[in-house]
Parts: structure tokens; C-alpha cells; sequence
DNA sequence: GCATCAACCTAATGTTTGTCAGGTTGCCCT
DNA sequence: AGGGCAACCTGACAAACATTAGGTTGATGC
């Protein structure tokens, strides 16, 4: 989570936290759990942290700006709506289902954030957004797609993306990358659509 | 959500934890708001249930028996799979957003029962997923759906359908038949598909 | 007019909680 | 060799918590 030292004390409540919070909820949590779980006692805790919403809000913020780095990157290499769209979807499901935790708390933590944080991380949260937003709308200009409520597909498509984290099984038979092609064959054609898969001509 | 008067003081506590326990989760909800905000004092909570976990359990235990005993009929009446379907998503995104508050707590709070009450609620959530699991399946032996991953697709699905109620604003301009058909549309012919909306050509 | 009982209140109990003040340890730099 | 400081520990605090025991009230049925 920090540079320096790849897996410092703070990474690691940092990590710890984010496990806790999705599995019993931020109030659910308790620090002197976190801090035994991090290998060191309860008041430790507050020489890495001001307060039990900072840890909250770091796992929030880090997670939301490497995500909006990350894909920002991604779609700059890029310059075929399409193509953006599928690398899109691909790196949204690989880094929501290997980062669970964290993408999880981020998601559904909102409501345990102060309000000044809350605005910050909102914040984030629609600019993430209005990349795929964006891609969708660079795909019409372009003729390419055909939606008449881009908001509103973008949403719809998100949501279905950040719902294979919570299913994904890394023991289970399907690949990330199996479950990304679905997942963009889904997206493409829907259920009724081409029964071909030859999603491959971009461009 | 019993029957005899229509909104006893049961109702209003089983009303009122389940918007609390959305704003603010079930850990970060205390009993003693509960209470005001149901119209009595605090410790007689326990005159109407045995515990803060007998709120919760009887909140999703009612939501999940609602939505299969619902979808049941619905389908019931319907044998075409394609227009099954149609009205599977139609209700579920209905009763979703007029049901907020018990559909987000019944979703998002498993993590919060004790091992027991998860069995149970788990065991009814499978059967509602399974419903829509042998829909699709149906429409594709009736060759009307094209799809090599039924699990995949109708978790896919109703992640994409329960989003709605995080964002739908009944102030705002989309009514909720207007999204249903839209969401209807994208997931038979998605983005790339079909251009024309003759989605209406069920057997 | 009295017994009954559901619905509710009041006050308390024991536990858990986030947070903090003050102290200890061991490493680094000079 | 000794100052400085980050990393950590210990013990305590007040507040908040779910839960409970025992009491009050008012309507209903006989």
C-alpha cells in the first residue's frame, strides 16, 4: 500500500482492515481484533493512525486512485472505442476480483465515512465512472454501439462486473480471463444476439 | 409485513430497522434509535422480538420468501421463456426499488447472521437464483437464447438488476417500466446488437 | 368491577468499544 | 556513548452497547 518497505506494519492493518471490514462491516470490526490479526497490541494501532475512519478512508482513497490510474493508462494506449471497452471490463474484473477486500469495503462502505471524506471519495467514485462513460460515448460517436441511455448502460455494466468478485472462486473451474470474454460477449451481443463469438474484429 | 393490522407496531420496528440497518449497517445500528424511531422506548423492543438478530433474520427472511412466492406465480402464468424472463426482470427491479431498504439489508447483511439464520436465508436465496437459472435454460432448449454459461449469465443478470435500487431516484425523470424495458433490451441484444427495439415477438 | 394480558416503561448490569497518556525498547546517526 | 526517534506496549477512561428484571397502563372479556 506504501512504497518503502513493501509490506510494512501499516500495510499489513491496512490489508488486515480492509479483510475485517468486508467480513463483519467497519462497525462490526473492532481494533484490538485488527490489531491482534496485524501482529501487534490495541493502542498500537494509533502510532500508523490517527482514528479507526482514517484506516477506512486510506483503503478507500488508495483503492479508487490506483484504480482510476490504472485504467487511465490502459485506455490511452488505446484509441479503438471497442478495444477500450473490452480492455476496460478485463481490468476492472481482474483487479476487483484480486484486490476483493478492498474493492468489496470501497464499494459498500460509503455510509461509514464521515461526510468530508465521503465527498472526497465520491468523488473518485464518479470519475472512475465517467471513463466508461466516456468510452461508451466515444463507441456511438463512432458508430460502433447503440444505446440511446449511456448513463445508464454504464451503470448497469459496472454493477455486473463488481458482482463477479463476489462469487469468483480462484479454486473454482473458470479463469479470470474465461469469465472477462463471457462477461464481454454478454455485453456485446446480450442472450439473443450473433450465437457466433467472433467478437474479434475491432477496427 | 404481518397481516392482521396493516401497520402495527411490529411493522414499524421491522420498517424502520430495515432503513437503519441500510444507512447505517447492522453493527452500526443501536437499538435505542431503533426504538425512538419506531415511536417507543428502548428496551421494549424485546416485547415484540428476542433479539437485534431476530429483527434482522425476520427482515430477510420475509423479504426472500416474498420474491420466490411473487416470481412463482408470475412465471406460473407465462410459458413462454422469453417473456418469462421479460417479467422476471421487470418484477424483480420493481420490487426492488419499492422495497429498498429490506432488499439492501437482505443482500448486503448475510455476513451479520449468526450460522445458523445464514443457512437458512442462503438456502432460499438459491432458490430464488435457480428460478431464473431454469428460465434460461428453458430458452435456450426452446433455442430462443444463445448461452454456454447459465450460472454465469443469470449472475450477471441480477447483480445488474438489484444496482437499480442503488441509484434509482424516484424524483428523477426514468419511471421504473421505462428502465425495466431498457434494462430488458441490453441484456437480449446488448450494446453491439440489434439497433431497432422489436423486442416484442414473443411467440 | 374485577382478573387478565399485551404493550409499554424505567432503571440497571456487565461487557465492549474507540481512544489516549505515559512508558519501554532498540536502532541509527554523530 | 549518548541523543533522538520510530515502533510498540500497558493500563486506564468514559461512552455506548445489547439485554434483562420488574413495574405500570389500558383495553377486553366475563
Amino acid at each position: 500500500m506504501n512504497n518503502p518497505k513493501v509490506s510494512s506494519r501499516k500495510t499489513i492493518i491496512l490489508r488486515e482492515a480492509a479483510r475485517l471490514f468486508r467480513e463483519k462491516g467497519y462497525s462490526g470490526t473492532n481494533l484490538r481484533e485488527l490489531a491482534k490479526s496485524s501482529g501487534i497490541q490495541g493502542g498500537s494501532i494509533y502510532h500508523h493512525f490517527s482514528s479507526k475512519q482514517e484506516i477506512l478512508y486510506q483503503i478507500m482513497e488508495y483503492t479508487m486512485t490506483i484504480l482510476i490510474s490504472k485504467i487511465g493508462e490502459l485506455i490511452g494506449s488505446e484509441p479503438e472505442p471497442f478495444e477500450q471497452l473490452r480492455k476496460a471490463i478485463r481490468f476492472h474484473i481482474e483487479y476487483h476480483t484480486s484486490n476483493v477486500n478492498e474493492t468489496y469495503v470501497t464499494d459498500a462502505e460509503l455510509r461509514s465515512l464521515t461526510p468530508d471524506n465521503y465527498k472526497k471519495i465520491v468523488v473518485l467514485r464518479n470519475k472512475y465512472e465517467h471513463i466508461y462513460i466516456q468510452i461508451i460515448k466515444d463507441g456511438i460517436r463512432a458508430e460502433k454501439m447503440k444505446i440511446d441511455d449511456v448513463k445508464l448502460v454504464s451503470k448497469a455494466l459496472l454493477q455486473m462486473l463488481t458482482g463477479v468478485s463476489y462469487w469468483f472462486d480462484p479454486n473454482g473451474s473458470l479463469r479470470i480471463n474465461e469469465i472477462a470474454n463471457k462477461y464481454i460477449k454478454l455485453f456485446f451481443w446480450g442472450i439473443a444476439g450473433k450465437d457466433n463469438q467472433n467478437h474479434e474484429e475491432a477496427s
